[in-house]
DNA sequence: GTGTATGCAAAGCTTTTGCATAGGT
DNA sequence: ACCTATGCAAAAGCTTTGCATACAC
């Protein structure tokens, strides 16, 4: 039977809070300002646990390495700004409805990622 | 100056004998083909000097975790067989033309992981 | 002969695991 | 009371680095 501890809620309120995909230390982080005591062994056995539960979602991202994030938000994609550094979710999928892939082959899931300027630093130079 | 040495050769011919994405183990036993000493420190070495040289390109793959591939290739994605395992390199964009991002985003690269099943596993099983 | 590249071993990271104990049920 | 979850430390992957020596130039 699977117990209710103060980390765990702690683990979960983290990702109530914070919609974006989110990196192990920044959990951690994240999580010891709620209990100063938590452990990253501890972090990465509920982030495991909830991905079996189905809550969470593992992403290995190109340039961010793996993040986390919480599921059931719709499909989406991630674009990361090389200016800021920031990840954005971006609702939908822009893939062609058709030839996503050749004759024989079944796609059965799939994984975008998109980088470049984001508005905020694409505006930020302009005159 | 980058001298030329039957390590560095042989991770070259690896890469021209073959096409698909590689693993780094994969490189290391490849190589060892050729020059049975090779180390693997040196395979991370000289695929990072690769990397620099613009021969090759690191992948980071949510299933198969770090591969390297030639460049040059033309634009393409990846496809990962769930039954096989084997990774396909399919030609061409398979990304929307227009709306790829919402207004205001530049997208400057970006990539795209495919998986499902390939045609022959999935016509393995049929009538 | 000079200086880069290699092999080996050690060290960094990230993630997992063993173990004693705290704490949920 | 039982037994899972936690914290700590050690261990297990993957990748990089220091160093003596081999070898390309």
């Amino acid at each position: 039977m699977r117990r209710e501890t103060v980390q765990r809620r702690a683990l979960r309120a983290v990702f109530q809070r914070h919609d974006a995909p989110l990196g192990i230390m920044e959990i951690l982080d994240l999580g010891r300002g709620i209990v100063p005591s938590l452990n990253i062994a501890t972090v990465y056995r509920n982030v495991n646990a909830m991905i079996e539960e189905g809550l969470l979602r593992r992403v290995n991202h190109p340039a961010l390495g793996t993040l986390y994030e919480r599921t059931g938000k719709g499909h989406h994609h991630h674009f990361h700004c090389h200016s800021c550094d920031r990840i954005y979710e971006l609702p939908g999928c822009s893939l062609k409805e058709g030839a996503v892939a050749p004759e024989g082959f079944v796609v059965e899931e799939h994984e975008v990622f998109l980088a470049g300027v984001c508005p905020e630093c694409g505006s930020a130079g302009e005159t």
